[in-house]
DNA sequence: TGGTATACATCGTAACACGAAGTATTGTTT
DNA sequence: AAACAATACTTCGTGTTACGATGTATACCA
């Protein structure tokens, strides 16, 4: 998939990935990668990202003597999804305009 | 619409509004409008772009006094669009993806 | 004379994905 | 026990890119 198109797409992939129940990087990437591969250079970053914008909160917990970042995803996580879901719709219109070429 | 997604519609975009016929700057810009606003800069640095890519020609042409710029696509800017409608295979199944959250 | 539309160009900036490299532990294979 | 893969997170530098700001210039209309 063309890169530019993946940046509008994995932010919101990464807030899908922790809207049913709270995950951690490892297992994120796992759950994404049918759907859009990442490296884990770039999900840390975005991880950081959706933290400072208050789209998701960490909880440091150990499992199995390693330390795991868990990440729950906030109301304003939620609120991103949403919009994500009216651009989908101008997406939809954009695929048209696509398809037919000009204004015709 | 959220500007990371933008990015990777613009060019596909463009490369549509000349497709079925040679178009110039400010008319694309217009054609564009209804689906996806843009200002002048930053059309501009995408048909440069374009260019360089080899995915459409310039002529210029005398208008009424005025220069213009006409774009044309090649074969490769039309390989371009074909790509698109492969990735937007792939946005489909990201989006079922979204609004399922999880590997569920 | 002044304003608007047309038409293109340049510059600096901030956001962002990624590869590369690093740290550290656990589990598995030889 | 040694070697390697998998798990888990971090930092740094780089290239791409959209955009606002600003500039140049002509045509048209009030």
């Amino acid at each position: 998939m063309d890169i530019q198109l993946k940046r509008g797409l994995l932010d919101v992939c990464v807030l899908s990935s922790i809207r049913n129940a709270d995950s951690y990087g490892y297992q994120i990437i796992k759950d994404m990668k049918p759907y859009l591969e990442m490296s884990e250079s770039t999900l840390y970053t975005i991880l950081k990202r959706l933290e400072a914008a208050e789209m998701l909160t960490v909880k440091s917990m150990e499992h199995g003597g390693r330390l795991r970042k868990y990440y729950h995803i906030t109301e304003k996580g939620l609120g991103r999804i949403n919009e994500f879901q009216k651009d989908f719709q101008e997406i939809l219109s954009i695929y048209r305009f696509i398809q037919r070429g000009d204004d015709a």
